[in-house]
DNA sequence: GGGGAATTTACATTCCATTGACAATAAGAG
DNA sequence: CTCTTATTGTCAATGGAATGTAAATTCCCC
């Protein structure tokens, strides 16, 4: 689940964006001024930001700058009233990624919140291709090819694959997998892993009775070498 | 050459600046109100529009704002007579790149004009015409033809095939199609996505309920292959 | 308010992730 | 080496989720 903090001083707006945020399933923290905000940032570090601009004690653009000594890539998207155009170029400046303007729409908001956390998931990017003997795997097409033949893998399948690809050499556990594939949310057996690395050897190995690719690590979990 | 749409009511203005572009090798198309300018963009979809914000009938931020929805990436420059700060600011929100006061210097426009057009072109420029098994498609008159038959595509329909060509090969989420394709200020449902694929498949598809073009990547959303 | 487009809704259909059973294999103890 | 037990391989069945599809509804532009 996403961590998403509030920086907000009206309450008002505060809880709005509390309750509406919440129910579309995100963890929300909220702090009512920048200091407080810049304690709870260190503590939680967010996946988005949501800041006002105009706050007491310590200002919205006073909280950016210093949050941004810590947090480089966190995305911040700030909230302004309208015509405050100064403000709002200063805080592209100090690294703001998008700004609203009030009186905003929530769900205009909960778009652009959605398209930062989005924008910034897909930067990490894996590479855009990768071979291994006769085997490529285009990660933005989906497309996996043996040999000159494309082999089909379901979605699943695919962000296995991946993670594979991205930890190879690295003994892997189930639990782990299940974690950073499946994520968080959904409680599968482990023994749901062992069907798709079969099904992966089925697809990709020459012979999937004695893989090359998709180790096992007796009482481990698997490891991917290629 | 590049095309710029001039739309503006004086017609001692709009003279000037049809003969001054034309001049520096512009393909110049010129409106006198917004309706008409309307209509020409849809059929000659230009490099640049030259907005006047002061015409009768339909005004230029009306104009604007239609054609933003067609047009999400072609650059506005607005003309604006001096202290209409007011219109400056909505122009800006409604998606103008530029604008220019009146009364104005030739040259400045002129400078401005390059400045846009050079910034828009370094973006990746879709190409003017693609063609795919029989099937070509116009980017810039918005036309779609199969086999000698021209397919009437809806503005939507014709969006949506367009994001699909410019990222061939690639698996296209739902959510990034909404994000891309319909921006951030409508919300429509993931299933509207559907519905569009399927009014594609059958009009462009020989087997619409084998498609060839409009695959589906299970898990993931679609893929254009063509 | 009429007509076309966009979107939603509802239902049918396909797909595939998951699981449980059983077989095969590896590890460890004696 | 043999037995025992834990772990992994394998496959088929199923239930639920994703998609296909058309019809209903809403939204807009004249």
């Amino acid at each position: 689940m996403e961590r998403v903090l509030v920086v907000e001083d009206e309450a008002k707006i505060r809880g709005l964006l509390e309750d509406y945020l919440t129910l579309q399933d995100y963890r929300v923290i909220t702090a009512s001024d920048g200091k407080e905000a810049l304690e709870l940032s260190s503590q939680v570090s967010p996946d988005l930001v949501i800041l006002d601009l105009m706050m007491p004690r310590m200002d919205g653009l006073t909280f950016l700058e210093k949050f941004r000594k810590d947090h480089r890539t966190i995305p911040v998207l700030i909230l302004t009233a309208k015509g405050e155009e100064v403000d709002k170029l200063q805080g592209f400046d100090l690294g703001a990624d998008d700004y609203v303007t009030k009186p905003f729409s929530i769900k205009v908001l909960h778009a652009r919140v959605r398209a930062l956390l989005r924008r910034t998931k897909r930067a990490p990017l894996e590479p855009g291709q990768y071979e291994f003997d006769g085997v490529s795997v285009d990660f933005s097409k989906r497309i996996v090819t043996k040999g000159k033949k494309e082999v089909r893998l379901s979605a699943m399948e695919f962000n296995v694959l991946r993670y594979f690809v991205l930890h190879r050499e690295e003994a892997i556990s189930r639990d782990r997998l299940l974690d950073e594939v499946w994520g968080y949310e959904s409680f599968p057996t482990t023994r749901t892993v062992d069907t798709h690395v079969l099904n992966l050897r089925k697809k990709i190995e020459d012979n999937p009775n004695s893989p090359r690719f998709f180790i096992t690590v007796h009482g481990v979990g698997y490891k991917f070498v290629g």
